[in-house]
DNA sequence: CGCCTGACGTTGC
DNA sequence: AGCAACGCCAGGC
């Protein structure tokens, strides 16, 4: 992969999040190397949108919590897709998170 | 070129 | 145990 930008590093990490899975902004930004840059992960995640391979549903904040499903379109189609790949969600939140948390590093 | 914002995380109170 | 503030980095205006 090319070191574009913060950006496409991201993408890279979300796109090979398999299905039924999910993963924490956190956890990518550490992948990254930037453990502290989070808040970029979502922020990547918003320009990501533009990006059908990037499953950025797939991808919740630590406490497991849909933060980001308010900008999606609408907010409850990130919900309906997670429930659709196996992921039960209760008041936005994922059930069973730490189980279906997908680690990247094990790819490095 | 400088200030503000942002889908987070951690530590402190 | 719940809430507040700080930190960090990059992009947009």
């Amino acid at each position: 992969m090319k070191n574009e930008g913060f950006f496409e590093s991201v993408y890279e990490i979300v796109k090979q999040i398999p299905r039924g899975k999910v993963c924490t902004y956190g956890i990518i930004a550490e992948v990254l190397g930037q453990k502290s840059g989070a808040r970029m992960v979502g922020y990547a995640m918003n320009a990501a949108h533009d990006l059908p391979d990037v499953p950025a549903h797939r991808v919740v904040n630590r406490n497991g919590l849909l933060t980001g499903r308010h900008h999606f379109n609408p907010p409850e189609k990130m919900q309906e897709m997670l429930e659709n790949e196996g992921i039960k969600i209760t008041k936005h939140q994922v059930q069973n998170f730490k189980s279906k948390l997908w680690n990247p590093t094990e790819l490095y």
